[in-house]
DNA sequence: TGAACCATGTAAGCCGTTACATGATTCG
DNA sequence: CGAATCATGTAACGGCTTACATGGTTCA
């Protein structure tokens, strides 16, 4: 209940960078936020139909070549909203780590089927790391372009930081498991 | 609609380490996974009956002084499903990290928020760890006693491992922003 | 012509939390 | 006696995804 609707200030903010409707919100959180936001069509609609109401964006439906198409922008309340969100501490977010589930239940499953988890896990991370050095690399061609560059840095460089400790940590889990092949599941007393 | 019910799984592995009644098991998340996985009783009670009427586990009722106590157990099928799970790939998580998105609209908001809102989650990761070390400096004095050791201690290594590296990219970003004192934001042409 | 893109929205439904409701026992 | 713990469950509600429904434009 006192749980905040985070969607609403990813869509306020994502107003403020230059969207226009919520087709081309969805568009930029796929292009800009991906990485750790994502939304859905079936949600953006009903908050942008909220915000409103509440009065943080204005709507104008533009009529362009037979089509309709809602044009929202931020109101003084929302930007004054955008701002005191900044102040507010992040909401903690419920923990629901499924890999982390299924390794402490560990001693139940097979160890083939517990590497193997850890071995894909280690490869989406890896993956996930060549993508973000790309785009970091890229980064700096667009540089001085725009005053949002530092704080895109921050956010990939967490997502450096972040995959480097979870790939040093498949390492060490694999190197630990390793020795665990199958006939070590088959001491089965109580 | 495909995405499997997660919570089903924590059950049938909290009940195979020997839970027994759905008090148990909310009070096992929150004495063994609880770092990464929460549940509460409106979730466990409910799920619980979906188990029993699917045959996963068995239902005894007990009497125990004028109270009723509802004891589970898994059954084959269950133990089945728990053993199908390890060998499921893990279901991608919603990203959300809501840090991470004030930090990417960080140019709306003043440097001074913004600072604060790292250095409380700065704050959150040490507190983490010195909880991680000092739980993992008290296992090895029941190693041996469990089989499930093994696997307790590799989900405490992720948490430290991630844990250190938020740590230093706080430390970065705090040195990155460090600069931006409150005459940047006055800058407002645009 | 068909695919991809632009564009908007609703409905169904699960997931999950919080609050509510109840009541016994144990321990300080 | 009162707090904590054991114990079970329901109701209300919000969050969010998926699927459904629709239809125009652009480009290969």
């Amino acid at each position: 209940m006192a749980a905040i609707n985070r969607t609403e200030y990813a869509v306020l903010g994502l107003l403020a960078m230059g969207a226009r409707t919520g087709y081309d919100i969805k568009k930029m959180v796929e292009e800009t936020i991906g990485h750790f936001w994502n939304e859905s069509f079936g949600h953006i609609y009903p908050v942008l139909k909220r915000l409103h109401e509440r009065g943080w964006v204005s709507k104008t439906t533009e009529v362009v070549q037979g089509r309709n198409r809602n044009v929202y922008a931020l109101t003084a309340e929302g930007e004054a909203a955008l701002q005191a969100w900044f102040k507010e501490p992040v909401a903690p977010t419920p923990l629901r780590n499924e890999l982390l589930l299924k390794l402490f239940f560990g001693r139940f499953a097979q160890p083939e089927d517990l590497i193997a988890q850890i071995q894909a896990h280690r490869q989406r991370q890896q993956a996930g790391w060549v993508q973000l050095q790309q785009i970091l690399d890229q980064l700096p061609a667009e540089a001085e372009l725009s005053p949002h560059l530092l704080y895109w840095r921050l956010t990939l460089r967490m997502g450096v930081h972040v995959t480097q400790a979870l790939m040093q940590w498949g390492d060490e889990a694999l190197a630990l498991l390793g020795p665990l092949t199958s006939d070590t599941q088959t001491d089965e007393e109580e």
